[in-house]
RNA sequence: GGAGAGGUGGCCGAGUCGGCUUAAGGCAGCUGCCUGCUAAGCAGUUAGUGGGGAAACCCGCUCCCGGGUUCGAAUCCCGGCCUCUCCGCCA
């Protein structure tokens, strides 16, 4: 979230952040609680001033063997006083912490402004491939050759669900060891994670609550499933002031995600692209504020090697601020192309939130030098997401003879297969 | 899930019948001073957060969290969270 002292110092642009951004405008509201807010706390801080000079005056009387019972009298007054303004207080602060954590992040002046429409094309790599004949879906190839099962997706699970058999699972897997091991070497820090998260944690990277709709809560204990690794990765140390000198940190982790997909019903839904649980390898960076630039591109390039490594088309769309999430101040969309079905896939997010989920999670680093306490920035972004690098995979390495040849890079990671046929 | 113990400052650790404890003492750190015997001595100093102020500085809050009792709570009462030990259960 925002500095509440930066929300009030700078109105006009958090709320050209919150109109780019389409999120409610509810900054007056905010802006006149925190006023109140203040001249509350100015008033109850006197009282309480004053309750405690007396009540020191009322301990010397005492141990001095004399009576204080009129200051006792007067001191309840001022105390009951005290008490109820601290109520107001409360009621104060709750209001404008529900309004300070639906305040979108502002966004970078490099990102265009408007809708997605404006998102630009920064970079492409790599060619289409030149099939000699008409490149069959995913979901075709997978099912001929016995690697894709929707249907048992279906009868296990419902919609949305899927199963990888055979050669297709061993694929995913190998993928997963790929990428890790990839980022492991570029001294990203391999860990294995919680599924399940507290909504504080859902909280501190901004998913909550805008997005309770998106995912999934386990009522009974009041859980939630992650919809990205960031989730868990980016809150390991939320509450607490790192160690001078801890930064940058760079994780790395496979997990599930699981997300509901609530309003996207029959959008992209064929096959693989768009499920309700999707395996992804997520780097995560929490860095000197001053470095989070740079620290963006290296990710993003530390991202676009693994498709560049497994020959996949690509291109880096900078998204313009009507598309950035709610937590984000600049993102780089990696949209890989895929030939059966003729279209560019997104298959990373590669963001910098600056210090909004530090902010939120309540994270901060002692400085070297002594002096207060500071937000680093964090930043992270997918490396990639499965099932989607999977169909471009299938789909683009597909031959005539309907079978699917395995990447070079891969082979070593499946016992040698050279091709799922 | 059952039984017990416990959660105090960067760390260790005290806190008596509620007031003189933001908090003793020790360690570590920093700053001076001193010293030819140095894994020494002396003195001072070292939290976070909120409000006010141009600043110096003043004030509030914080002894796991949230309530309560009280003029006043680290200290008493209630609830919660977490940690440890033992038992049970379990992949």
């Amino acid at each position: 979230m925002l500095d509440l002292k930066f929300i009030r110092e700078n109105p006009d642009l958090v709320r050209r952040a919150i109109r780019d951004k389409k999120a409610p405008d509810h900054l007056d509201e905010l802006l006149g609680l925190d006023s109140r807010r203040r001249a509350v706390i100015g008033e109850a801080e006197a009282l309480k001033h004053e309750r405690n000079v007396v009540s020191q005056q009322i301990a010397d009387a005492k141990k001095a063997g004399r009576e204080a019972a009129d200051a006792i009298v007067a001191m309840r007054a001022v105390s009951e006083r005290a008490q109820s303004l601290d109520i107001q207080l409360r009621e104060i602060e709750e209001q404008i912490l529900h309004w300070q954590l639906r305040i979108p992040n502002v966004p970078h002046p490099d990102c265009p402004v408007g809708d997605e429409s404006q998102n630009r094309e920064v970079r492409s790599w790599g060619r289409k491939p030149a099939l000699a004949f008409t490149p069959a879906p995913h979901w075709e190839l997978g099912q001929k050759l016995g690697i894709y099962d929707g249907v048992a997706g279906t009868t296990v699970a419902g919609s949305g669900f899927f199963v990888l058999r055979g050669a297709g699972a061993r694929m995913q897997r190998a993928l997963i060891n790929f990428m890790i091991e990839r980022h492991v070497a570029n001294e990203y820090v391999e860990h294995r994670l919680p599924y399940l998260v507290t909504a504080k944690t859902m909280q501190g990277t901004g998913q909550l609550p805008k997005l309770a709709e998106d995912m999934y809560h386990i009522e009974s204990d009041d859980l939630w499933l992650i919809p990205t690794a960031e989730v868990p990765l980016t809150n390991l140390r939320a509450g607490s002031v790192l160690p001078a000198g801890s930064l940058p940190l760079r994780s790395v982790a496979y997990t599930p995600c699981f997300r509901r997909e609530a309003g996207a019903a029959g959008k992209d839904t064929r096959g693989m692209m768009r499920v309700h649980q999707f395996d992804k390898v997520e780097l995560v960076k929490i860095v000197e504020p001053e470095t989070a630039e740079s620290e963006l591109e290296t990710l993003t390039a530390d991202a676009e090697a693994i498709l560049q490594a497994l020959e996949l088309p690509y291109r880096v769309r900078l998204l313009a601020t009507g598309d950035l999430s709610f937590a984000g101040a600049k993102c780089y969309d990696l949209e890989v192309y895929a030939t059966g079905v003729d279209a560019w896939l997104e298959v990373s997010s590669c963001s910098m939130f600056t210090d909004f989920q530090s902010r939120r999670m309540d994270l901060r680093v002692r400085p070297k030098d002594g002096g207060k306490p500071y937000h680093p920035h964090t930043l992270n972004g997918s490396a990639l997401a499965l099932p989607r690098t999977m169909i471009a995979i299938w789909e683009n390495y597909q031959t005539d003879k309907g079978s699917i040849r395995v990447p070079e890079v891969l082979i070593p990671y499946m016992g040698g297969l050279e091709e799922i046929a």
